[in-house]
DNA sequence: TATAAAAAATACTAAATAGTATTATATTAA
DNA sequence: TTAATATAATACTATTTAGTATTTTTTATA
């Protein structure tokens, strides 16, 4: 459903939420490391974000990828229209060109309900938000360290 | 979420059920212009889903796919594990390796509900009481015809 | 002001998915 | 027994996604 980009780039700048108080920079290398993906790859899709205003950035020693206070208002649906080409939570999830509540394909409504649910999510929770869910239940942005048995 | 292959391999199943009341058989090229979906494209995965045993297959003249009775008590994760190379419903929606109910991504429990019902769907539902449930509801598994305004 | 650290930009390669074209084989029926 | 029809098999091309490598630019600080 999301690309292993979209994937990434959601995963990073849930990170750089979490770390947002600290007021500290994470390089691509740092963020690619405690997230377990590929260090260019991650670099790349920061840049975009970068450009996009969805991060901030400052280049130089000392500098890195973090959050300001505007970018902890975005939501994950901007960071998807970013990455992501086509819209990822339209089309049918059997491929009907028309499928709709009124032509629904045979498993519209099952996926209906899950759709709209993640879509809330994705389109009103802020990223801040999120991230403070994030903390609150212990949910995982990575399992590094975790134990491989597991 | 599904390939393209997926989907229309699963809507052409869907079709010959519908269909198999009449013991008529029908070739690649009319299910493809039923569905609207590309010509060679659905005749390799016809003959892929023939060779093992999903669908039913005749040669020759008045040749073509159908149903017994046999292909419609299987189910659509038979389908699903001729045509798509990896488990679909595995793997975690924001790509971490080991998320689980023990060690949940952030939007896990979003996605477990509605994967819970679609595997179950497509793993205990036979294709005939999918055809079934399809003519009942009046569900769409193409669009051919329908008002363009739509 | 030289150096090093970091992002930014650019240009690739590799793999997976999607789709097309061609030929061979089997079967029916005239 | 020949012609037509349809599946089966094989071999492609194209596009998208994933990932890598290299060079340039900016900036802090020694």
């Amino acid at each position: 459903m999301l690309s292993n980009a979209s994937k990434y780039a959601i995963r990073a700048v849930l990170f750089l939420a979490e770390k947002s108080e600290m007021h500290q920079k994470y390089s691509a290398v740092e963020i690619a490391e405690a997230l377990e993906i590929p260090n260019h790859f991650i670099a790349k899709l920061l840049q975009q974000l970068a450009k996009n205003h969805i991060i901030s950035s400052t280049k130089g020693p000392n500098g890195g990828f973090y959050l300001n206070a505007k970018n902890l208002q975005l939501k994950v649906c901007d960071i998807l229209n970013v990455i992501e080409i086509k819209k990822v939570f339209e089309g049918c999830f059997l491929g009907l060109p028309k499928c709709s509540d009124v032509n629904p394909c045979p498993v519209h409504h099952v996926v209906a309900g899950f759709r709209e649910k993640i879509l809330v999510k994705f389109e009103h929770q802020t990223i801040q938000e999120f991230a403070d869910e994030v903390k609150l239940k212990g949910t995982f942005i990575s399992h590094k360290g975790l134990s491989p048995s597991i």
